[in-house]
DNA sequence: GTCTATAAGCAGATAGAC
DNA sequence: GTCTATCTGCTTATAGAC
């Protein structure tokens, strides 16, 4: 079998083929958005050639739908107690190595449908654990509570990573958290 | 003059058809953003020829600048005492009536440069007033305190009015507020 | 002044040569 | 298996008929 004289197997190859379009598709539709990003020049990023796109995904919304598919966030515990220091924690994910495909589906979330409705579910979810989170001590306003939690992590995020106004994207990790736990941690306790 | 017996003179004829063609363009550009619209779309809606868009106002892109174009804050009085009960009041302008320009820009803004740079300008503008507003309070981390707020803002609105959350999308002005006071007030004073 | 017709370009997707 | 060439459709924008 000559293949076995190369390092690497067909089946290997094509794999690593496939990934260096992923990434590529990644990358610009991160910077660009779904729709100001092409198959033509993600298939230039990856130096290979357009129909291959096609040809491995299909189509250009099953390859946005493999970039942006979420990784599944880990359950919260339903301790109240260390409610505020998971908040941080996820926060701290966010202002740090956000995974690129968070960014993939946040990016296009406002113009992109699938993208809206993604994010939509994830932080529906987000809700109704953070709100369970603090059932105990919140009253019937749980709810907005813990959605007024996601938003202003979803403002932090897109202030620091996407529009990149200048003191968010410049703060450090540290900086933001001191600031922001105490902001937090008027809408986990009631009063 | 045979114009006369009409009610409205050409010129009034005119500005009304701009104003129409307007109104539908900014329809269409908040809910599917600046690259789903088409100029075809906005002449439908109006109910006028697409070449009399074109006519009007030039360009896609000239069009989407009017839509767009946001009405002039006014500033922030450097008043510390107020500063809180100034955000509040942006923040029920976010909140109820937000212009239908400002929700246009918003909603490109993470997907076309324009509308970003048009956003980043008016929140950098927002950070170094509030900055100034609590300079006296705060120490160095001022401009840093006034980004998030700003962000918290942000996240807010686009939640309520974009990505439209159940509950804050739900939520009336006052319980927004009720809750978002304390969570800003701990940014604008130090400790 | 308004609209018909069309130009010019670029997108996603496909068929078939090698 | 990979790429060339092309199809089809839709966009913005324009030129010219009425």
């Amino acid at each position: 079998m000559s293949e076995q004289v190369h390092a690497l197997t067909r089946a290997e190859r094509r794999r690593r083929t496939e990934d260096r379009i992923l990434v590529a598709a990644r990358d610009l539709f991160v910077r660009l958005g779904y729709e100001r990003t092409t198959i033509r020049a993600i298939a230039a990023a990856a130096e290979v050639d357009p129909s291959l796109v096609m040809q491995y995904f299909g189509s250009k919304d099953r390859l946005f739908r493999q970039a942006a598919s979420l990784p599944q966030d880990k359950d919260l515990t339903g301790d109240p107690e260390g409610l505020t220091e998971h908040l941080m924690t996820m926060l701290g994910l966010k202002l740090g190595g956000l995974p690129q495909a968070s960014l993939t589906a946040l990016r296009s979330a406002l113009t992109h449908p699938e993208a809206a409705e993604r994010v939509r579910q994830v932080q529906a979810h987000h809700v109704s654990q953070i709100g369970a989170g603090m059932a105990g001590m919140a009253g019937e306003d749980a709810e907005l509570r813990a959605a007024l939690i996601v938003a202003i992590m979803l403002g932090v995020t897109i202030e620091r990573h996407l529009i990149e106004l200048g003191p968010l994207r410049d703060a450090s990790y540290d900086e933001i958290t001191e600031l922001l736990r105490p902001c937090l941690e008027t809408l986990t306790r009631p009063g």
